[in-house]
DNA sequence: AGCACGCCGACT
DNA sequence: GTCGGCGTGCTC
């Protein structure tokens, strides 16, 4: 037989079909060591055949097998070749997303804890040994006949010595047991909540029908006991389940849930757990003692079997399309596997993409609505203040006069305040009134952002750190200020108005370390009264009983970023933040600072009428012509020497605009330009950017691959992104 | 990615 | 004379 072997490489001139002599017992989806020039390297073997095209002298044999198991599925196998055609990717970037890291460095043993057990009396032996043996005596003691013990436990209390001397004598007997290391979570008992009448007709028209569902839901409306309730049926019926969550909404309580109803049947899968953690992990799901899989977007290549369900929560948020390495769009994934399983897919939200809403009215989803919530609590109220009445009236700080009394009222009774800023960092960057110059990265030519914590000048994109700016490297004018309202400098007025009230900061810079984030929101959850102050990630998250006012500070920062989604990203998070006030028994307020009261996307906001701005923001979308009603595309291309991109972009460029005269229809925008950034790891990068409409995309996609394949070469990396979230 | 082959500059 | 620079090419 022959192999066909992906071998362990990312490179692209590497990146196909080797054939190889396979062992007798040679699967499809195993880790092999092949001979590859005149080196060992890892591979995968994709597939099995009888023949290969080459000739005897060329064909080597597979070494060894890595793993007596296939590591990939044969269903994997076909998503990769998917993956491949519709991304432009290369296959081994694919393989490698389908197993843990952890596998491949080969650094991860399976946990094996020593136990000892006793077997006869250790107290008799205690008066055998001498006096002065003070461990020796006291293990003695302590163990019981017929008892198993933790061996590091025994050696941590009584000392190394002694619980070898006992081995050594025979008193004490060794087990060792490989163990799975599970993800701690809560514990919690199990609550099951009957169905009300609306969540029952979705719950019956998942399971009804195989299908994709978009369910429309609005916060609070009990979308959770929706999927546990389908994931039941789906499990009981003897298939498996797939549910995705945001990385950042996976905290323990969302597991703890699913512990207490599932069981040890639910794995978890994200990027916090430790490596061994993951690999457990992986490997209950693959060997089919895990039959529930919760996790982060890369959970949707969970090696899971017989799916019966996928499931998708809270699908507007940008995090489940992979804008990195293997760029992919986790629904696309999400398609084909329930395709590949027949079986149903269901994205949920209380924001739905503006193009999911599209496709579940244009009839390519199901839509199942969820109106009310469930507790029958009315939405907090929205008050739009106008910030420039404001300054009119005399108030030019951040903090409007509406807000400071509602703060006020929320902290004398006692509840706590969500105050929202939409950027992270102390202010956003450092210009120089005089001449206008903006310190930007020497690396990368993206403007620097100021952190006054360190009084440092940081590069987001690279990480390089710069000293802040005290005179203008330009005019030498020392007129240096800080642009836009950031967390900490909210913080710092909060707390000199409220000295005595705890105020949390919560942002990408105070949640750097591991569980910073758990820490902040329970010690926030436990300050009555307590005002956390935070970027987008205190959107989510915790549900907070007594949070009664919401303060959105400068709404309009997301407003005007130059994207064509952020007034859709604007109406998300304002949503989604307005959702945390008032969860319990006391009413909520949002209070939302504006320059621009009268914004479309404000007035549906504040009457929380998602349909009105979805019909809003469609017409706008079709008059531009921009997504849904086209594909956003856009072709990258990287060098050290920008002779070399600028030429080969130029070429490619040129073979596209050919492709345009052929699909005149189809283009609305075509361009090539230095791409925003212009270095970045000191590689020039230009861009080819594109608008296309979408009934030849699929050809005009593989057209496109073919000229970049023809005109690319090893100088130049090249990448492909479809709809890109943005365009830096 | 790695590793060999191959063709031009400054050194024991 | 040769040691070594890294450009180019190949790996079933």
């Amino acid at each position: 037989m022959i192999a066909e072997v992906i071998v362990d490489i990312t490179n692209s001139t590497v990146d196909k079909v080797f054939d190889y002599v396979a062992l007798d017992d040679t699967i499809v989806g195993q880790r092999v060591m092949v001979p590859f020039g005149r080196r060992n390297i890892q591979g995968f073997v994709i597939a099995l055949k009888q023949f290969s095209d080459l000739t005897d002298d060329k064909l080597k044999t597979i070494l060894y097998a890595i793993d007596d198991y296939p590591v990939i599925l044969p269903e994997h196998i076909e998503l990769m070749h998917f993956m491949v055609k519709k991304y432009h990717l290369r296959f081994v970037d694919c393989l490698r997303l389908f197993i843990p890291s952890e596998l491949r460095s080969d650094d991860v043993k399976p946990l094996i804890k020593t136990y000892v057990y006793v077997q006869c009396n250790t107290q008799e032996y205690a008066k055998s040994v001498r006096k002065n043996a003070k461990n020796i005596i006291a293990l003695c003691n302590f163990l019981v006949k017929g008892e198993r013990y933790l061996k590091s436990e025994l050696t941590k209390k009584y000392s190394q010595s002694a619980v070898s001397k006992l081995i050594e004598s025979g008193i004490l007997q060794i087990e060792q047991v490989q163990q799975n290391r599970t993800p701690k979570s809560y514990e919690m008992s199990e609550q099951k909540h009957k169905l009300t009448p609306m969540q029952k007709r979705a719950v019956d028209a998942i399971l009804n029908k195989n299908d994709t569902y978009l369910l429309f839901g609005v916060t609070g409306s009990g979308k959770t006991e929706v999927y546990m309730s389908v994931i039941e049926n789906i499990v009981n019926s003897g298939k498996n389940a797939i549910m995705l969550v945001p990385e950042i909404s996976l905290t323990p309580q969302v597991l703890a849930h699913f512990r207490a109803r599932f069981g040890n049947n639910v794995a978890i899968l994200h990027s916090g757990l430790s490596v061994g953690e993951r690999f457990d992990e992986w490997r209950r799901v693959l060997l089919g003692e895990a039959r529930i899989v919760v996790g982060a977007r890369s959970a949707i290549f969970a090696p899971i079997q017989n799916l019966g369900i996928i499931i998708i929560d809270e699908e507007h948020e940008t995090s489940y399309i992979s804008e990195s390495n293997p760029r992919y769009n986790t629904f696309d994934i999400a398609k084909f596997r329930s395709e590949y399983n027949k079986c149903s897919l269901v994205l949920a939200s209380a924001t739905p993409d503006i193009d999911s809403y599209q496709k579940a009215i244009d009839g390519e989803y199901k839509l199942l609505t969820l109106p009310t919530r469930i507790n029958d609590k009315p939405m907090p109220k929205i008050q739009i203040v106008d910030m420039l009445s404001e300054i009119r009236n005399g108030n030019t700080g951040m903090f409007s006069s509406a807000l400071l009394y509602e703060l006020d009222k929320c902290i004398k009774e006692k509840h706590q305040a969500m105050f929202f800023i939409n950027r992270r960092g102390y202010s956003s960057f450092m210009r120089c009134t005089n001449c206008g110059y903006i310190p930007k990265c020497t690396d990368c030519d993206v403007t620097l952002v100021y952190h006054k914590k360190e009084n440092k000048l940081k590069c987001h994109y690279c990480g390089k750190r710069f000293k802040a700016l005290t005179i203008c490297p330009q005019c030498k004018s020392t007129a240096i200020r800080n642009g836009a309202i950031g967390t900490e400098q909210v913080v710092a007025q909060l707390h000199e108005m409220y000295p005595q009230v705890p105020i949390y900061q919560m942002d990408n810079d105070t949640t750097r370390t591991k569980n910073a984030y758990q820490k902040i929101l329970s010690q926030f959850g436990k300050s009555k009264p307590g005002i956390l102050v935070g970027t987008q990630m205190i959107a989510k998250g915790h549900d907070f009983s007594d949070v009664t006012l919401v303060g959105i500070i400068d709404a309009d920062q997301s407003l005007y970023h130059s994207d064509y989604k952020s007034t859709e990203k604007t109406f998300e998070l304002i949503t989604q933040m307005a959702g945390r006030a008032g969860r319990d028994k006391a009413e909520g307020k949002v209070i939302l600072q504006t320059y621009a009261p009268r914004h479309y996307a404000y007035r549906f906001i504040a009457n929380y009428d998602y349909k009105s701005f979805f019909d809003k923001e469609l017409s706008i979308r079709k008059n531009t012509m921009f997504p849904p009603f086209t594909t956003i595309l856009r072709l990258l291309f990287s060098s050290q020497s920008e002779e070399i991109v600028r030429e080969i972009t130029k070429l490619c460029y040129t073979n596209i605009k050919h492709l345009r005269d052929i699909y005149l229809d189809d283009f609305v925008y075509l361009d090539a330009m230095k791409s925003p950034i212009t270095k970045i790891k000191n590689k020039i990068r230009y861009q080819i950017l594109m608008r296309i409409k979408h009934e030849h995309e699929d050809e005009i996609i593989q057209k496109l691959y073919e000229i970049c394949d023809k005109h690319t070469n090893a100088k130049v990396s090249m990448f492909v992104e479809i709809n890109p979230q943005n365009l830096s």
